[in-house]
This record gives C-alpha cells, structure tokens and sequence, in this order.
DNA sequence: GTCGCTCCCGTGACTCGCACAACAAATTCC
DNA sequence: GGAATTTGTTGTGCGAGTCACGGGAGCGAC
C-alpha cells in the first residue's frame, strides 16, 4: 500500500525512492508504452530524476530503453525515448479458478498473457486435486519461460469468499469448499515458496477493468460477475473495496422480494433468486448441467423471450440499488450477465433507471468488459505483480529466477 | 488528498515535509494529547525528525509543548515531553443543518467544540433566509475568538445530496431545496472569504465517529442516520465513500419490499418506507409535525408495540443488505435508530442475523453514536479541518485571523 | 543517599533524493 | 540552413530524514 492507505506511518527519503519507482513501473505497466516525456508529465518530477528512476528499472532488467516512438508527438523538439516492459522481466502467474475449469497463465507486466493453459475441474472434485491440476498447468506455462525471467508470485481468482488477512478460501458454494488453504495447497503440490494472493473472482475482474479495461480513467466502477453466482468487485477511489474480513461485494443476496424464491443461503427472495445462473437456466429452459456455461447457451439464443426479459428487468432494478448506494460511474456487467445484456439491455437499461434516484442515474454507464472473459485471469496477474508497485527492488529480491529447473529439481 | 490518493503523481521531498507535518498533526488532533515518544513510535520516524516536526508546529501556533504527561507510561526512563493543541490554535465553523434547526460551533483542532449556538429553522424556509440564519449564529460563535486565532474554513452538514466538485446542493428533500450553492450563500451573508466545504450529514457522522467516535481504530465502518430520511456514511480502508458524484450511501432507497408502500422517490417498498421517519411516526401514531423530533419522542416510550418491534426488524433486515455489500466492521445507527435500537435492539439484531451471510455478520457489530447528537456537526468540523492536515503550512497561509473584526467592519 | 539502568532530548555530521541549471542532441518550423 | 523547441545528460545544491554522541530525568536496587 502507498503512503495514504497505510495511514498513520511518516514518510522517509528511502519511501520516496519506493514510490516513485513503483509508480513509474505502475504508469509503464499500464499504459504498455511510454515515453520520458510523458512520464515527467504524468508525475510532477523533474526530467532528471525519471531518467534516473527509468535508469534503475532498465538496470534491474524490468523495462528497456526504446528508439522514439513514432508519430507519438507532433511539433518540434527532441524526441522522447520510449520506455518498454523488457522481454525477459519478470513474471506472474495467474490463476482463475472456474465452477468448472481452471485457467492457468503466465502473465508479464504490462498485463501481456506469454502462455495460457487450461483443464476442467470437477466441481466435486477435491481440493488437493483441484491444486495438484492446478499445479500441472502451472508447470506447463513456466516450461518456455527464459531461465533470466523472474516469478514473482502466483495470483488466484475464486468463486467465492477469501479471507484478506491470509487468503483462506471461506466458502466456495460451486466449488463445495470450505475453509480452505488453497494458496498453500498449491505451492505445496509445486514444492515452491512464492508469494501467493487470492481474492474473489468479481474483486479481480473490477481491478482488471480498472487497469486495463472498460473501467480505465474511472476510479469508481462496480464490475458485476455473473458467474453461477451474481458478486460485486467494488473499485472506490481508485482502491478495491474489501471490506473488514474482505467479503465485501455479496450483492447476490440483497434482499430483492420478500416474497420470491428461497435461495440457497436459507433466506427468500434474494437477488441472485432472480438473476442468478439457476434462476435464468430455469426461465429458457436450459438444462442443469450446462448452466456452468450460461454465457453461451445465452449467445446462442434468438429473440428474448418474456421470462428473459423478465430477467432483464430485475436486473436493472437490482443494479439501481447498487447504483444508488455506490453512485459509481461505470458498471460493468461480466460473465453470462454480458451476455444477458445483448439480449435484453432495453429492459436493463429501463429496468435502472426506473429505480434509481435521478442525481447517481445521470452519471452512471452500463459497460461490458473490455477483457471479454480474462478480467478474472488478469485481476488475478494484477494482485501478484501489485508487490512489484510498492518496491520492484524488494519484489524482485524475492522473486523467483529459473523456475522452470527448480520445478523439474 | 495525500500521496495516495492523487496515484500516479511522484513524490518530492517537499510533499514529504508535508505529509510528515500533516500526520503528526492529525495524530495530536485525534489523539488531544500525546508525547513525542508515541509519535515516533507510530509514525516509525526517527526522535530527530518528531523533534523537528513538532517543533515546527509550535512555532506556527498550532501545537506547545507540555511538561511531561502524568502517569502516561510506566518503568524507567526520562519522560517525553508532550504535544498538545495550542489555546490559541487555529480553528474552523461547523454548521449542522437540520431539517428543523441549524447548530453552529466553533470548533478548535482536537475536536474540542468551543462555543455553540443554534436557532430553528423553517422547512419551507428559502435558501438565503437559512444562509442568513446561519451568518448569524456564526457571528455569534466567532465573538469570543482570540484575536491571534485563526479560522481556517467552515464545514456543513446538510441532510440532502452534495455534489463533491463543487459543494452544490443537489437535493435536500426536507428542506425542499435544488441546486442550492448554500456555500456561496453564507460566505456572502458573511461578507467574507474562507473556504468552505459541504457534505452529507450521514457522511459527516461517520467520518466523526470514525475519527473521535465508536469508530475508533476501525477502518471498515457504516454510520446510518436516521434523520427524517435515512441516509448512509461510509469508510471503507479509512476512507469516505463519495461516488462518482458524491452522492454514495443513499440506502433509503435500497428495494426492500417490492409490494410495499410507495415512496416519495416514485418507486414502491424502497426500506425507507419501513424505516423512515415518517413510517414509524405512523407506526406509533406520533402526530407529523412532530417527525423531526422523532428520537425524543421514541426515547420516551415504554415498552415497544408490535409495530415498532416489526421496524426493527426491517431495520435489521435491511442492514443485513449493507453488511452482505460492504462487510463492516462496526455499523452506528445514529439519529432516531439510536433511539430505536435502545426500543427494539433485540429485533434489529435478529433481523440482521437471519438475512446476513455468517461470514460478514461474524465480524460485525451494532453500535450507538459516541458523539451523540454532535456527530454530523463534528464531522463537519473535521472536513473544514481536513486541509490543515494535507499542508498545515498552506492552510495557515490562507486562514483568516482576527475574523471577529472583520465581521464588524 | 548513591549508583546504575533506562529512556528521552538536543545537536551536529552524514546520506540520499530530488530540483535546478547549463550544455548537448535531435527534431520541426520558417 | 538557421532558429526555435523539446529532450537527454551531467554536475551542483538544497532539503529532509538518519545516525551517533553527549547530557538529562526519572525509577529501582543496594
């Protein structure tokens, strides 16, 4: 965390350096390439001193130096050297965990996928097994990765709700889990010691959208995951909401009908009762055991029937509560609820603004992901290489190098 | 707002001074009282640099130094020295505007509340007569103000929506107003310059509770204020909710029960309807023009009816929403539900265990204001005091001494 | 009562990070 | 082709916090 979250603490010169240097790192991460110049903009600093912060991230193998960019400025002037992820920088490795496959991939800064794998997870399938797959695709993605390439930690996205103290998976209803140490199952099976994150599926996907997404240049966005079960990642301020215990984001179970159906978590008429994948497979029809794949039952689908608009409505009338609740500027709809938008936003769209007070309507804009299904997957890449933001020297001091022999070893 | 919150910018080592002097500040100002001891062990700077900060503050007039604390600490050892907000020290106007009257204060650093007065004010009052109400009762709590005293801004609390740009406010139903810029109001009225800042009251309260409160040490908090309408305060990660616009936390209007009764917002069941001001006074039989002092009429009453045992648990219910979304760690029902919570406690906090998932609910707890009525008005005071914590110097450099002859002139 | 221990204050030298200024380099514009 | 513009590079200086030393103020034991 930088100076403001952690609160409290004073500031030293050995902090300035830190910050600055993660926060250049953060600005080429995210925006892929850039030049000096337009670093010396974004921060306030003097050109100097980025080209000595550049310098020492160039020196610790985490960016390269570039020719100009083309056609980057017009007008006169020296052109600005380009700053560029190095090739061989370091790595993460992210792992989304789905109801019914895992993906695994490698993942660089600057949010670029160098590998991916997948396999199907049972969804009553053990932990320890679920972990070793897990492990076995992680072996897969690190097999090309050059020897001079450093991991730096592993990045779990999970359906359902993570302790933030520590990352144990509380409860994961698709998953049938409870309690447990998924992070530590897996280094075990990988017989490695990295730093591991874990946090829910929908926190990820808001952070992706945030960096590098449909939620880029916004700093309050609410990403809904429409993913078996319907969950918020909440980004305010430009910071993920996670709440005392890191549960925040439980939107599935707001109350929506007194009067509606009884939801699995003992109570009636729960939102997710209405939008949930269970409750839409029920109203097209849709056979039990493809509801893990909703979203493309969904794409295939013609015109909307009345129960999907239905659908739609409650949707909208949902995300009003949210709206007005969190007056966020993008809500970004992911998971089959994407889906579920091309076919029935007229209802959606009506369905909000119905109920949401006018003053949060007029600012708010429903979007869809701009990372398509991989906001998980790159939310999970964010939360491992986030160490890298706070202090590169330290995150690098840690990380791993030549992971691939030390795995074979 | 420091370091972190304005991300992306670097830091210079004079943005460092800064911070540095604004939290040691901001540790005295909550603290009332500590030694330079505790701030070097808390803000983890070196005994030179506390000396160096602290002396600093003296010799702008905001701190002194005093003789040793009594009893402060145990064991061997040369006692530190103290640091405390000076006598003279600067202050700011906390205005707390009510549906039914205006409470005005001056405030000093520490939160210690120096002179108040208050007046009613008329619902169907229009802007300029409360801004001019209000100029009057500022006059009255500046008269006695030490001339070497400086005022730094005036804060307001205002029961309605505020635009956070620019202090615009968009909507306070009770008071009927639209788009009043009742800063500008009052600053002219006054004849003066200063800045002033607006925001929600449930805002406002929970950002005093937070501070001074029975929010202490909690950064995951909810202050609900029952207030006529009700309204919700959010700090999360120690940090105000806003929104996009600044108009977060209006769960008056959460869908609680899609049947019920209509709403002032056009819609149907919204939890205000249950929980609001007007829905109880009905519940109780409580004649309307005696809503807007709803908590003492309920802190007169016996033994609680059927009715009011069926509010709290809509009060409940509808706080197992807040804490499913945002998982807190301590929710304060301020204004009424202070009162009602001491009625019916026992239903709200059924209705919040049957509704609320077991993870977020087992961190949770209901707690009563530990400010009292004063919180909106003390949290006004803390967001005029806000800038002398960001740059005391700054803030310094322009607050107004000697304002008392300035408003005779 | 005195001594030692512990913890704190105050001062000066030191380190480190960024800003600034001057010069060189690379374009664009006229 | 020269002027203007913008950037990279280098060396200097300032400022902020750290460190080390000497001294002071209570506490506790003998």
């Amino acid at each position: 965390m930088s100076p403001q979250r952690r609160s409290g603490l004073g500031t030293n010169q050995e902090a300035i350096r830190r910050h600055n240097l993660g926060t250049v790192l953060r600005h080429v991460h995210s925006a892929g390439e850039m030049s000096r110049a337009e670093l010396t903009a974004i921060m306030g600093l003097n050109r100097s001193t980025i080209a000595g912060l550049v310098g020492e991230l160039e020196s610790l193998g985490i960016s390269e130096r570039t020719t100009p960019v083309e056609g980057a400025r017009q007008g006169a002037g020296r052109p600005s050297a380009g700053v560029r992820i190095a090739e061989d920088g370091p790595y993460v490795i992210a792992v989304d965990l789905g109801v019914d496959r895992a993906v695994v991939a490698r993942v660089g800064l600057g949010g670029r996928i160098l590998q991916r794998a997948q396999a199907p997870v049972h969804s009553d399938g053990e932990a320890w097994q679920v972990g070793a797959a897990v492990a076995a695709l992680i072996r897969t993605v690190v097999a090309d990765a050059p020897a001079a390439s450093a991991l730096v930690g592993i990045g779990i996205s999970v359906p359902g709700l993570v302790r933030r103290n520590d990352g144990l998976i509380r409860l994961a209803p698709n998953l049938e889990w409870h309690d447990v140490s998924f992070g530590g199952i897996v280094l075990a099976a990988l017989g490695l010691d990295v730093p591991v994150s874990l946090a829910n599926d929908a926190d990820l996907g808001a952070l992706a959208e945030h960096t590098r997404g449909a939620g880029v240049g916004t700093d309050e966005l609410i990403y809904i995951s429409g993913n078996v079960g319907v969950g918020a990642g909440i980004i305010t301020g430009g910071h993920r909401l996670e709440g005392a215990g890191g549960y925040a984001g439980e939107v599935g179970h707001l109350r929506f009908d007194p009067a509606g159906r009884p939801c699995h978590c003992g109570n009636r008429g729960c939102w997710e009762t209405e939008v949930g994948a269970h409750a839409i497979a029920a109203a097209i029809q849709c056979p039990p055991d493809k509801v893990a794949q909703l979203d493309e039952v969904l794409d295939s689908f013609g015109k909307p029937s009345p129960a999907l608009r239905a659908t739609g409505t409650a949707l909208g009338q949902g995300l009003a509560s949210l709206v007005n609740m969190f007056n966020p500027q993008t809500v970004i709809l992911g998971g089959y609820l994407r889906s579920l938008y091309l076919l029935v936003g007229a209802e959606v769209d009506a369905g909000l603004a119905e109920r949401a007070l006018p003053a949060p309507l007029e600012s708010v804009t429903l979007a869809l992901p701009g990372l398509g299904s991989d906001s998980s997957l790159l939310g999970a890449a964010e939360i491992a290489l986030e160490p890298l933001f706070i202090d590169p020297v330290a995150a690098l001091g840690t990380a791993l190098e030549d992971v691939r022999s030390r795995l074979a070893g």
